[in-house]
DNA sequence: GCACTATCCTTAGGAAAGCAAAGAAATCGC
DNA sequence: GCGATTTCTTTGCTTTCCTAAGGATAGTGC
């Protein structure tokens, strides 16, 4: 009857399998999951993307980019160029060892859903597409700040976050 | 056409939202996810649970569980008391102010999600719901063996989270 | 041109969450 | 009763993330 709570119960199952996934997964690479994620991103932007660019997708700030960016460096996974037309900016690059790498560890969901997923009839997929961007819409909004909770339990008022886009 | 590449990209969406919102919720709240986390399960539980049955459903070693534990103690949002029954074990009890602190930072998805289901039409609603649990299904599933990457042991139930390195 | 401001990145320092390995105490099994 | 097992903690380390401050480069007004 409560349909509520089951699905948002199938909703933390789903971010929980993939979280212990992700790690397995990217510990049997060789990788750390954050690192993995840099190079998926940059991948999957053809190859090269800003710091600031990682940094807005990931959700993260620059700085933590920037330490990430370090160890892939050390790693020999990543390079830094300069970019010629704006100086201030770095493009971070796949080595070859890299892109060996990302091929070696596919995504976590990749993995695991795929499968499944191209097995099903197609009215079954096509449900299932629906519904996942419905929830994810559900999710995504953008502006949250109209959520209660942030403002009635606000206690150690810091700040707030930036992530307001 | 290319339904799973979208529908990945749904999942992802989902994933990262929830990801973004929990550090959002978790901090005006003035706890941290994890220590969010595991005042949630424990008032799941009844108001009590051991180190082992957290760190098992929480997927992280017992030691994680002790480092959180220390710190809500510190904080005086739950406290340690002895089972009779078994002294090696250990009962996690909220505090006054643990129920509070959680009442006012309710589950990040919760918070998001509910008020949009509730919404929904009634077929909507137990279409959603199918879709997710189908989705959990694919993911969660306990045997997924035929991965070529991974060796994910712990297929017993009681063996917590021994994940390969 | 030259100061101002904005943007992009890095450095430095620190907090949180996680793990593995080893140890202490209680219980179980025989 | 005594060794093996279970449960929890300790120790020491890694990874991820943050804030705050700074250094360059780019754009703007005058």
């Amino acid at each position: 009857m409560d349909r509520t709570d089951d699905s948002l119960i199938a909703l933390r199952r789903i971010l929980r399998a993939t979280e212990l996934y992700e790690r397995d997964l990217a510990n049997a690479a060789g990788v750390t999951p954050a690192k993995l994620r840099v190079m998926q991103i940059v991948h999957a932007r053809g190859g090269t993307a800003t710091p600031k660019a990682l940094a807005t997708q990931m959700g993260v700030t620059q700085a933590t980019i920037t330490g990430l960016v370090d160890k892939l460096v050390k790693d020999g996974l990543v390079h830094r160029a300069q970019s010629s037309l704006d100086r201030r900016q770095i493009n971070v690059v796949l080595s070859e060892r890299g892109e060996e790498t990302l091929h070696r560890a596919p995504d976590a969901l990749q993995q695991r859903f795929v499968r499944e997923f191209e097995r099903l009839e197609d009215w079954e997929q096509a449900q299932l597409l629906s519904s996942l961007e419905r929830v994810a819409a559900m999710l995504d909004a953008r502006d949250i700040d109209a959520s209660p909770v942030l403002t009635t339990g606000a206690i150690h008022a810091d700040k707030p976050e930036k992530r307001s886009a």
